[in-house]
DNA sequence: TGACTCAGTGTAGGGAAGCTAAAGGGTTGC
DNA sequence: GCAACCCTTTAGCTTCCCTACACTGAGTCA
């Protein structure tokens, strides 16, 4: 006794004759009387009669249609729960960004994401090598990677897209003597001594071209990942560093100038599956992190 | 999408690895696999994901597989539908009887089985040809039928249970002269004028039976088949009748007198389709009209 | 690090299930 | 009484699903 069947001896209840019910499921009568006769086989009463030329149910095959039906509408529910799964707009939506980014995007995105009735944000900072993002998908369905403009881009297996092209600047102390030009070149910076990330982690290869264009190697005095530790750092006179223009918070005791003559420039990109974006929810958090990033790009100062 | 496949999904859910669902239903991991990912197919989502060498249910997998316990449920709810049917004690029974029959059983069944809990009774008198008694347990749960003892029996198509052996015995007005004898003999009845059913019903062979015993063909005066005008037409002095013992209600000017040397003794037989009995309801009438032969038997005056 | 085990997936092939086509039998209506 | 209609039966074909087996990737132990 299968969903088939039952649907057979439902639409004998309601169309009163196998041919009709043939023609209603686009088959021959024949496999209509197969199928009326298997299900048959598995009871102890009949559930249909000859009724003059035609074949009717009798009551038993009524109590059975009856039943059939709850089985269609539990099949049907069945069948629009994962299309209303997918376009539920107030599904959880699972968001992982490298520090900065998540500094300068969280707060913005939970004001305009205000859960009823839209995403529940479940925000999470992932601050990893450069390789480790895309992987990341796995997890979340959205994550904020960056990576330096002209850097080969991310693989196949993601999809990405471009949210912000943040231009990277010379952070110094206040009071250092670089502070009076409003625009640098590398061979302004390249005999001071540098504080840059981890080997692996973007940034690295400005700082390389920044050595190539000067003609010379740099001092690499420091090694720190996290731009608030680095901020402190450079505030304190430990050396020059590149940090992002908008994403991260100004340091009151830092002064920011452009480089010119090096891509100085890293793209923050949101990765994600892309089976991911066929829910609602999660295609509202994309779009909202669109505005975000021209929120974050316009407050430029 | 059908219900194997929710099935698994279900089970995948609750297992949480596609060896375990395939070990719970009798398969091999590859089928389960196949069936998955068939599943999936449908899908704009995916319904599971890889968790280290297993395979689980991802979100919208588990609200799906939630879905499919509605569908299992509906389904079983369906196929203990007939079951209940079958059981429920208080479904409607039909019972044709013949005219004498219905007389005699009708108003003891239903004295019998008040309605309310048990079989809802749907009695019809239906006199008919020897013949047409088993074509109509066609249209009723039960028929009772009459034939003569040691007659052909019904043909194999219908179940026959039977419920009384009823004596016929010669009906005579109360002045007629063979009164004074308490048993009678073919040859003192072979003289009279008799009256007779119509040809092809019941009683004509005991009839026939009486003229051999009798060694003379009988004058048949008149053909009426429905007892309480042959009781009339008796009393009146219209003949002599072949009448039933018990399930005629007593003519006050009549006398009934038993005859010997011929098989004068029919059989009242509940008629049936086999599976008519399947349903509870049923059963219990056929038990209560065998109750109810009991004591139409014992009731001899 | 490499060998081993375990879980899931792909492919080829066999068997079952369901369909169509065609023929047959019963019922109805002119 | 014949034709039309409806359902059923049978044979044969197609389709689907399962098994067997090989393979890949993940975890585990020495």
């Amino acid at each position: 006794m299968d969903e088939r069947q039952l649907r057979i001896l439902r639409e004998l209840g309601e169309l009163g004759s196998v041919t009709a019910v043939a023609e209603a499921l686009l088959v021959t009568p024949s496999a209509i009387s197969q199928q009326l006769r298997l299900l048959q086989r598995a009871m102890p009463v009949p559930l249909t009669e000859r009724q003059g030329r035609r074949l009717v149910l009798t009551d038993a095959g009524q109590a059975l249609a009856d039943a059939a039906i709850e089985v269609e509408t539990a099949l049907e529910r069945a069948r629009h729960t994962v299309a209303e799964f997918v376009d539920q707009p107030d599904g959880e939506v699972s968001l992982a960004a490298f520090h900065s980014a998540g500094s300068a995007f969280f707060p913005l995105l939970l004001r305009a994401l205000p859960a009823p009735g839209g995403p529940q944000l479940a925000l999470a900072d992932e601050d990893v090598p450069q390789a480790d993002f895309p992987p990341l998908t796995r997890q979340y369905d959205l994550v904020l990677a960056h990576r330096l403009e002209h850097a080969p881009s991310w693989p196949r297996t993601v999809t990405a897209t471009t949210l912000l092209r943040e231009p990277l600047d010379v952070a110094m102390p206040a009071d250092h003597p670089l502070v009076v030009k409003r625009r640098l070149v590398p061979r302004d910076v390249a005999d001071q001594p540098w504080i840059t990330v981890h080997d692996g982690f973007p940034l690295m290869a400005t700082i390389e071209a920044i050595a190539t264009a000067a003609g010379q190697r740099l001092h690499l005095a420091h090694r720190i990942n996290e731009f608030a530790v680095v901020a402190e750092a450079v505030a304190a006179g430990g050396g020059l560093a590149l940090m992002p223009r908008w994403t991260t918070r100004p340091h009151p005791d830092l002064v920011l100038r452009p480089l010119s003559g090096v891509r100085a420039r890293r793209h923050i990109d949101a990765l994600y599956r892309p089976e991911r974006i066929a829910r609602k929810a999660v295609r509202t958090v994309l779009t909202e992190l669109n505005r975000v990033a021209d929120v974050i790009r316009r407050q430029d100062r």
